[in-house]
DNA sequence: CCAATAATGTTCAATACTGAACAATAAAGT
DNA sequence: ACTTTATTGTTCAGTATTGAACATTATTGG
């Protein structure tokens, strides 16, 4: 390795995914605690986004969906079903699989929850202009894409 | 609350931003995987990249660079030292400051890890122009100015 | 039908991160 | 000088995440 030629963060690619990274953990500590007066954190958020969204999922997709693995949900979702935001009820066909839905309450947080983090979104990317935040997200389409199936080549999951 | 117009995923600001956090966790997920051969995970890099360019900071210089408790520190860099990787001394004009070095291997298992880690964003970024991403880096850096003003809001860390 | 294989969710031990309470040291105010 | 306040790092209990081993149920191949 040479001596100054080739340190990382003379690299242009390098310094623009810290700051990507950088960027994203911040937003998640802002999200924290703008999150704390609802009582849930962004897990739980995802969580319960993606029962708003798709409702029926069963643990493993959704497991699959949030890119944790399946013990992470068989701990989480006891909890919120304790809490009364979920409920979980088997499957008609299949007794292996436990299907997720949202509370009447679970339904109500849920939308609280996203009404802040919109807003703290919308405010925070509110000096970017659109067609950037668009490109950007292509862009970022596009790396989801190469590195999902990066993640798949050791991972034997179907999709 | 609406019924369907103000879903979150119909701000295109919100669908970016949703993009740009899916794309973080992969790339982690993925560096995970190849930092394993040497038997170190994110955030340990993390601590050695800036041991390797800022030597000698405080225990409490670094928790704020990684945005990180200063427990965190306590907790990870012990470790570390056990390893072999990190020397810790005290400083001379401060007894309660502890100051950060990289030994011989820690200086050599950070190159190589760089390296990895470069090579990945390279790699991953490689198809995107790269006027494109210092357009994203510049968007990302005035992001991190807006969040780290609020974060420093209500936590009176002073830088 | 029955054995082998796969899929789904659970449990458990290990690891990581946090915030609060704490001990030691330094700096400021009197 | 000395009391008060601030700073630095540590400890601890609580929570989150993971991967491996496991139990239960489905599917497949004879």
């Amino acid at each position: 390795m040479n001596k100054n030629q080739s340190l990382p963060w003379d690299h242009p690619r390098f310094r623009s995914w810290i700051a990507v990274a950088r960027a994203c953990q911040l937003m998640q500590t802002v999200l924290t605690r703008e999150l704390a007066e609802l009582d849930i954190k962004p897990p739980h958020l995802d969580i319960l986004i993606n029962l708003y969204r798709f409702e029926g999922i069963s643990q493993q997709e959704l497991a699959h969906k949030l890119l944790v693995g399946r013990s992470n949900m068989s701990m989480a979702l006891p909890q919120m079903e304790k809490r009364g935001l979920i409920e979980r009820r088997g499957d008609k066909k299949d007794k292996r699989v436990l299907r997720l839905y949202l509370t009447q309450e679970g339904r109500s947080v849920t939308e609280r929850a996203m009404a802040i983090q919109t807003a703290l979104i919308e405010r925070t990317l509110s000096s970017e202009p659109l067609d950037q935040c668009m490109a950007m997200a292509e862009s970022m389409e596009r790396l989801i894409v190469t590195l999902q199936s990066e993640v798949r080549e050791d991972s034997r999951e179907p999709a």
